[in-house]
DNA sequence: CTAAGACCTGACACTGACGTCAGATGCAAG
DNA sequence: CTTGCATCTGACGTCAGTGTCAGGTCTTAG
């Protein structure tokens, strides 16, 4: 598959492939005039990391926990394994504050919805 | 107070302080030399803020609802209070994405301590 | 009065994941 | 063959919140 196609399928830019390709996150094999050609494996791997992306990961934090997605079985990914974990208590920090964000945007809404009640019932 | 001791008391920098006020976050009196004074009440407006901030809110989509939170008795925040939901559900869709990410790590987490576990049984 | 530290404005730097443009090449269909 | 679309590299633009520096003024403790 060409890159436009799976930018298609994976629901994001070629400039987006382009880039993670750039940033180590993504691999190509090249043909022999230079087009990029992935697997349809490759699909599930852009969503990973756009999911990761979404998480608030950055692309040198994304590198650096590959090696738990693509080697879980070797030794040599202990960092990759510290990393994993500290992402998702930072993702759990995250959430926790997008709550009281939430919370703080109810109680405005509900004392707006009050006011609005008195107002019309005027 | 000054615009130091606001900055220590809300935990943000000086410049952030500036900055709020460039883009209508806040309010300052002067004095007559130019310095800025803030009332007690703009420590919670800025902790507020700062909760809104870390929630994405971009300075101009606070400013937008800023309304719902300074006159919600007043009828001219029709469009700050729809705003206001907005935000609401894009923090909530927001969560279910961490939620989701944090999922993928957790799977990711346990592929690799099963590894793990296995290398050191070994 | 004086020195140190807080404050002022204005401006430039930075980061990071892209958008976008330019100019060149590849490729499939008529 | 040609036309038109996909792709290539390289480079510059963007946005937003904040750091930081420069050069000047204000305030306060001793």
């Amino acid at each position: 598959m060409r890159i436009g196609e799976l930018a298609s399928q994976a629901g994001v830019s070629v400039r987006s492939l382009r880039y993670y390709e750039e940033q180590g996150l993504l691999t190509s094999t090249r043909s022999p005039s230079g087009q990029r050609h992935y697997t349809d494996d490759e699909v599930e791997r852009v969503r990973l990391i756009q999911c990761l992306y979404a998480a608030g990961l950055s692309s040198r934090t994304i590198v650096e926990v590959l090696p738990c997605v693509d080697s879980p079985s070797e030794r040599n990914s202990d960092e990759a394994f510290e990393r994993l974990l500290q992402e998702r208590e930072r993702i759990s920090r995250h959430i926790d504050e997008l709550l009281q964000a939430r919370d703080a945007l109810d109680r405005l809404i509900d004392v707006n919805r009050a006011h609005r009640a008195q107002l019309t019932a005027r």
